[in-house]
DNA sequence: ATTTTATTTGACTATCCAGTCAATTACTTT
DNA sequence: AAAGTAATTGACTGGATAGTCAAATAAAAT
């Protein structure tokens, strides 16, 4: 099995970090390095590619989060409440990096998705797939909050993506802005979307 | 008044269209002088900085853009028009791109901003500045549309941002997709979010 | 104890990058 | 025609960049 090392772990960590917090292009290999406490040959037995760390990075980040939506989303809550608490979710973390990096930062797959979607397939894959995945929660939501006859919703899946694009669209003027107010418009409008709670008053 | 010269306006066309395409960090200042046939240093004579010059190719973008905009939303239409002729105008315009480059681009600004918001204060401003002017239009109709009574809203501001939020995600999820399809959705959910339409049948 | 396997080290390469500069050119003004 | 002004040229700098490699090391398996 040979010589155990952490250095894989770290690299992600600090290259999922770095990137969320800058930008693919702006944060260098051996910035990644240095701050993981890593040198660069070890970063490339690790790796064959800069962008083969940032996918992996990303997928890392996905595989620690999930039981946190697991949870939220969880058949044992309500479904309008499961999505309430979405939205708090989203803020509550937005609110944590902030207050971290000492700017809004916006939502990290749609950031490297927007930045490398027209020059890096993979990457432009495995951004699409990680919004996929946050999708299937809220049109699983839907889907039963619907079924309680809580909303009347005619297609939950596109309801679904509406509801996502939204809230992309929140943060990302969140982080154009660099200003959290933003956010506190986003589960109101969420609810308003699905039905669930009056846009109009 | 020493040597007459197309090469800025050459260079700022280029600068965004490269960057529209590509990435600002994916775009070299070298790349944009060769598009455009000018000699680096006369892109420093120009611009102080390829920074400076990005602020500039979007602020000479927006400048060539406005009187489109200014026609969609002619108080000459009427507003849900308006929104309709926009949202088709937003499609049209993804489509051409698309057409063109072989790829979906998704919003200029947006691309900029999420990139740079957290790099570059001045970029950002910039890239605010722009979302913020096309905000005003959808705020003009809404409130138009408000005082003709043809839809119930209580705050045309909030509304009009929402409105933006929900096209910049859409925009985003389109370039992340690389899928024109995704703004099939774009006029049914605007329409929709403001009331003017039924969303939910 | 020895072999095997996996990680570490850090110097190295070749390329690319933003930005500089002094000399030259071409146009306008007088 | 001369003077003034602005654009052009392209070679140059210094630093950053992604990626390479062969030798050293440490743990696990035998």
């Amino acid at each position: 099995m040979g010589r155990p090392s952490d250095a894989k772990e770290k690299l992600l960590q600090v290259a999922f970090d770095l990137i969320w917090n800058q930008s693919y292009g702006a944060v260098s290999v051996d910035q990644i390095c240095e701050q993981a406490r890593v040198n660069k040959g070890s970063f490339y037995h690790f790796f064959p590619s800069k962008s083969d760390l940032a996918i992996e990075a990303y997928e890392e980040h996905w595989r620690e989060k999930q039981p946190e939506l697991d949870r939220i989303f969880s058949p044992q809550i309500p479904p309008l409440e499961q999505l309430e608490r979405w939205c708090r979710h989203v803020c509550d973390r937005q609110r944590q990096k902030a207050k971290k990096y000492g700017h809004v930062c916006g939502c990290p797959y749609a950031s490297l998705g927007t930045e490398l979607a027209t020059q890096d397939e993979r990457i432009r894959l495995k951004s699409q797939e990680l919004v996929d995945r946050n999708i299937r929660y809220i049109e699983s939501a839907l889907l039963e909050a619907k079924r309680q006859g809580l909303i009347a919703i005619a297609d939950p899946q596109a309801g679904a993506r509406r509801v996502y694009s939204t809230v992309l669209g929140m943060l990302l003027q969140a982080k154009i802005r660099n200003d959290l107010g933003v956010l506190d418009e986003l589960e109101p409008t969420v609810m308003g979307m699905i039905g669930a709670r009056e846009l109009v008053a």
